[in-house]
DNA sequence: ACCTGAACACCGTTCAAGT
DNA sequence: ACCTGAACACCGTTCAAGT
């Protein structure tokens, strides 16, 4: 991989972007990724403090674009819906932006999408001392289940198989459980295969949006 | 650290669980757990096949106890309560065990919630095929929430302040952004001081449980 | 100002050799 | 059967030395 312009902060999260989306967080090594930069390990540290900072500010990189690209709807439930979504689907697409966000729960992505959410959830038009705890309880549902979604994204990547082949290992190891010793386990092993993770994700949105309504 | 009995499993996971819960799971090595059992790093491998086997072997002892320990309420729906709380209460006390469910989504300690949830959210009289979808909604939530609320108190201890002065800090923070560029970070941040996690926690529970009700 | 690359203090894991 | 500990192939990070 030859050096096509000078190194740069930008050029840097751009390559770690590239190394986190191929081989996850385990991938991105200041050796690989000096390699691919054409320079050595210690360049890195002239534009970026530690891989900690370069973890955020790949994450943060993913985030600005995806919230760029949501459109907003025509009611503020609407746009929440859209973030969500796009929240959802870009942390699939990138699992180890997850883990990112939970360990920079007050860095610059972290407030950009406080910025593009809050304001909406605002718009709904409840009590003002009640707003941190709403956009707080959407903010932990979708990083949450969206996290742990993207957890299993990322093992079904690690051992190499589709995520439908995942979810049917899943479902025959759960079937042949002692039935005595894990009846429910067994029973629900069925249920497991073809089942739409995202589907339910948005479902438990609009279940959060209808229980914000009575405290209006 | 001198032996006080001959190498086991149970014992390596022992030591492993107390090296997780005082240093996190960069704290968990198998040089230091081999000090503190007065043996060389090889020995351990007899016992246990790698350092994700032993991780999940030490989160399943966690749950296990958990579990033990919470006490069924009156109905389906208390015991739900209390089973939720315990696990968070529990993923907070250990915050390493929410990583770790995360990355075994399908192995014993997962197994060992679902056959104590999965009964109760039956016992509410769903239709059998809705049986997943909401036993897995509910664990995203309770997992998904709980484990970012843990990432934030491992943070606050990795940075070795209690988790008030934490929150203080990310109020002060969030309060001297830019007005202009970030104006509800900026407006929020007071309400960040003094918020409780565990009581929007379980509101979402409830929230939750309320949601089900609909579809029997 | 920015880059180089050797060096330091670590990792997980393996494996010949011991008991 | 179980344990020992040196060795292998890695890490993140630092820093004298270069340009």
């Amino acid at each position: 991989m030859a050096r096509k312009e000078s190194l740069s902060r930008d050029r840097i999260i751009d390559v770690a972007v590239e190394l986190l989306d191929s081989s996850g967080e385990t991938g991105l090594t200041f050796r690989t990724l000096a390699a691919k930069l054409a320079t050595g390990p210690g360049a890195i540290y002239w534009h970026v403090p530690n891989k900690s900072a370069l973890l955020t500010a790949a994450c943060d990189a993913i985030v600005a674009r995806t919230l760029a690209s949501c459109v907003s709807g025509a009611t503020p439930g609407d746009t929440i819906r859209a973030v969500a979504a796009g929240l959802f689907d870009a942390i699939a697409a990138h699992p180890w932006v997850g883990a990112a966000l939970g360990q920079a729960p007050a860095d610059m992505p972290m407030v950009r999408i406080l910025e593009k959410l809050g304001p909406q959830v605002q718009a709904l038009g409840l009590p003002e001392e009640r707003l941190w705890a709403v956009v707080g309880a959407l903010l932990n549902y979708i990083l949450g289940v969206g996290s742990r979604h993207a957890a299993n994204v990322q093992l079904s990547r690690t051992r190499g198989i589709a995520r439908a082949d995942f979810l049917d290992l899943v479902a025959t190891t759960w079937s042949r459980l002692d039935q005595q010793q894990y009846p429910f386990t067994h029973g629900v092993a069925r249920q497991v295969r073809g089942h739409d993770d995202r589907v339910d994700f948005l479902a438990g949105i609009d279940l959060i949006l209808a229980g914000i309504e009575p405290a209006r």
